[in-house]
RNA sequence: GGGUUCGUAGCUCAGUUGGUUAGAGCGCCACAUUGACAUUGUGGAGGUCAGAGGUUCAACUCCUCUCGGACCCACCA
């Protein structure tokens, strides 16, 4: 049987036939009934919208080394697996698809596209899953659940309900962020700040009866036409005694007045604002304070309203901006342009520039959360890995501000939120917020969904009260996932999962970072420089990949990788093939699992002794290792161990000594045996295909798979 | 403007609460090897731990400053 083994490890004629034995072998699924510590790891639900990257292989790596770690330690290991369905994000890919096809995303009827797109990520799912397979996830495949379950639309409803009930949630004319490409609005957290070139210009605004006027300097003159005052310091001397005057605008010749606000920078500019309610955020806030009229005059579609009058209506604004330079020019009223570089928020998808437009949205009032979570993180509830993520947490928490939920688009949850309006009954406008559409004529339901971020946030307990299993593993024992999206949704998921169960939802995060290539480069496909995680696979094997992704890899810090460290870690998948194969073929045939009772009875040499030693003592460094979430000291530790000392220094020194029948080759055999299966046990929750093949061969007759057995002590 | 963080061998990075000759992977040099493995072994070169000052019996590790990067946030129009 041993000389069948070729000598070298070939991954991929192994990887895929153990892990179908796994999974059909049920033991990614923990043992409901128990007593055992439970140990629980929601996976972050991939996107359903592609397949996937070496980013997604690494929160398999790292999820799967914990799970696989506790399972061996006895305890009820839960790993459970999901896809998202993404929204924003999804309808955003589906779009280009659309567009190369010649089709017009807004042509489509709306229940339409939604079938289409549920298709699409349907097939997508499908794929994704059998490349999770592929990395060797030890996920519970029977609990897996998609965004858009039915459960869980109804757990987000609820949840929304209950928010509305307790006056968290409110309908609000707000400015927002609108993105004219997409046609929809994001929250303050979609927009990506980018500082541009552009021009200060000033104008002068003259004021009524008399001949004096005052000098406003904006960097989006086209928004004159929607002023509907002018705002000053109110202890800037320059303008005292302006305060309360009215201006005549130019162009359009209505008239405004000149209110004092402490929101104005006397340092900026000329100390003086053209105030546009409706487009820009500051002016607002101002208008909110002195009661002033807000006038839209650019539309969702990036043009110029009618109410920006004849001559602009229709244009882009960008077109508009350069007309009404003109015109004031001619008019005499352009004191200066001056080159300004200033900053301007852009869609994070598209990078076209945000356009704030105020729109009725659905908000969370965000205070009463935040500070829920400020304090069961401050009392220890939940600890991140490593602290410094604590302080940016504490950081983003304290600057948060309310959060729009509702999205134009339509590949979501629809807000359950039914208007009827004033005309079918006569009386005012009537809102039904409930889970379920309301009884009588009249009512329409919200169009807009709910930003994913709202759903994704419930994530833990939304989907542990569908399997059932909220009682035993919430709150959950570690959430992890990259740093990226700790404000996004490991932030929203301490605030929803605290709102709606009164407890955290994870008692650890452990955060991961960006992986680079070896020039520290972010990977993208437009640099050309990603590596896909599958194709490697392919070449090299899982276990390689995933040793790569860990080894020299402090927790939080981003994760340089190159083929040359894959490459590396392969040949360390074969120096484990190779001991083993070693050992096994000196093993004669009493190759059964190891026994220590077997061992005590050898007389052992001092090498022996040594050997022995070192390892209780790698198995003590890496289970404290893996405790403190140290995994590439875990990995470091027993990669050192295996290769260098078991392999180069224990295994050449015995060759001799296994030449010679007696009791010093019996009690190197019970020792070569003994490390090797302890080695393999600690390397398995690393590379779990290359040491579970190597242990089935060894462990003969008595078939228990690697992956339960236990971990050594 | 606010925040976080980094600067250790040619490259990419470790270095647990400060404690003997500072480590790994890859790369490099020399030699060995048909005997578990060339996806190998043995040996080696290579670092004033960014700079300055301070605390200490002792600092890569703590404090201050300087220089030089990275990232995140942000309504000076």
């Amino acid at each position: 049987m041993k000389d069948e083994l070729s000598k070298a490890y070939e991954a991929q004629k192994y990887e895929t036939e153990i892990y179908k034995r796994w999974e059909e072998s049920g033991f990614f699924a923990p043992n409901k009934d128990s007593k055992a510590k439970p140990f629980c790891v929601i996976m972050p639900p991939p996107n359903s919208n592609g397949s996937l990257h070496i980013g997604h292989a690494v929160f398999v790596t790292l999820e799967d080394i914990m799970i696989r770690y506790h399972r061996m330690k006895g305890e009820a290991a839960l790993w459970l697996p999901g896809a998202d369905h993404a929204g924003f994000e999804t309808q955003v890919v589906y779009q280009k698809k659309l567009e190369k096809e010649g089709r017009n995303w807004f042509h489509i009827p709306r229940e339409e596209l939604y079938k289409e797109i549920w298709d699409f990520t349907q097939t997508n799912k499908k794929v994704m899953e059998g490349q999770l397979r592929r990395l060797g996830a030890s996920c519970d495949w029977s609990r897996e659940i998609f965004t858009l379950d039915e459960r869980i639309v109804k757990t987000v409803n609820e949840t929304f309900k209950k928010l509305y009930d307790d006056g968290l949630v409110y309908r609000g004319e707000r400015i927002i962020n609108w993105c004219v490409k997409h046609q929809t609005t994001l929250s303050d957290l979609e927009v990506k700040h980018e500082e541009k070139d552009g021009a200060l210009t000033h104008i002068k605004y003259s004021i009524k009866n008399s001949d004096k006027f005052i000098i406003v300097a904006t960097t989006r003159p086209e928004t004159m036409l929607g002023d509907t005052a002018v705002a000053v310091n109110p202890k800037d001397k320059r303008y005292k005694n302006l305060i309360g005057e009215i201006v005549i605008l130019p162009l359009v010749g209505r008239e405004i007045p000149i209110v004092a606000d402490a929101a104005v920078e006397m340092e900026f500019g000329t100390g003086a604002v053209k105030v546009t309610p409706s487009h820009d955020p500051l002016d607002f806030e101002i208008a909110q304070r002195h009661n002033l009229e807000k006038i839209q005059v650019i539309g969702q579609d990036g043009k110029m309203t009618v109410a920006a009058g004849a001559p602009y209506a229709g244009l882009k604004a960008e077109e508009a901006r350069v007309k009404v330079v003109e015109d004031l020019r001619a008019l005499g009223l352009i004191v200066k342009e001056e080159p300004h570089k200033h900053v301007v928020g852009a869609c994070y998808k598209c990078g076209r520039v945000i356009e704030p437009l105020v729109l009725p949205q659905w908000f969370i009032k965000v205070k009463p959360l935040t500070e829920k979570a400020l304090k069961a993180v401050k009392a220890g509830k939940t600890k991140f890995v490593t602290e410094k993520f604590e302080k940016i947490f504490f950081h983003w928490l304290k600057n948060l501000r309310d959060w729009n939920i509702s999205r134009q688009i339509v590949w979501g949850i629809r807000i359950p939120v039914w208007y009827r309006s004033a005309d079918a009954h006569g009386k005012s406008e009537e809102i039904y917020v409930g889970t379920e559409a309301p009884k009588g004529d009249g009512w329409e339901q919200e169009k807009d969904v709910f930003d994913t971020w709202f759903s994704s946030s419930q994530w833990p307990f939304a989907t542990l009260q569908i399997t059932g299993d909220f009682k035993k593993f919430y709150p959950t024992s570690v959430m992890e996932t990259g740093y990226d999206i700790l404000p996004f949704w490991v932030m929203r998921m301490l605030m929803l999962g605290l709102y709606a169960t009164g407890r955290v939802p994870f008692q650890t995060v452990y955060l991961h970072g960006l992986v680079r290539d070896k020039d520290r480069q972010k990977m993208s496909k437009s640099k050309g420089n990603v590596i896909d995680p599958l194709g490697v696979v392919d070449m090299y094997g899982a276990d390689a990949l995933r040793m790569a992704l860990v080894f020299g890899v402090s927790a939080g810090n981003d994760i340089v990788i190159s083929e040359d460290k894959i490459r590396a870690h392969r040949n360390f998948a074969n120096k484990i093939w190779n001991a083993s194969r070693f050992v096994l073929m000196n093993l004669g045939d009493d190759s059964k699992p190891t026994d220590s009772a077997e061992l005590k009875k050898q007389k052992l040499t001092s090498a022996d002794a040594h050997m022995l030693k070192r390892l209780s003592e790698v198995v003590k460094r890496v289970t404290k290792f893996l405790d403190k979430f140290e995994f590439h000291l875990a990995a470091e530790e027993i990669y050192q161990f295996f290769w260098h000392e078991f392999c180069d220094k224990y295994l050449e020194e015995v060759k001799p000594r296994l030449q010679i029948e007696g009791e010093e080759k019996r009690a190197a055999q019970a020792v070569l045996r003994e490390t090797l299966v302890s080695s393999l046990k600690l390397l398995h929750p690393f590379m779990p295909f290359v040491t579970e093949s190597v242990y089935q061969m060894l462990s003969g007759k008595e078939k228990q798979f690697l992956m339960i057995e236990e971990w050594p002590k």
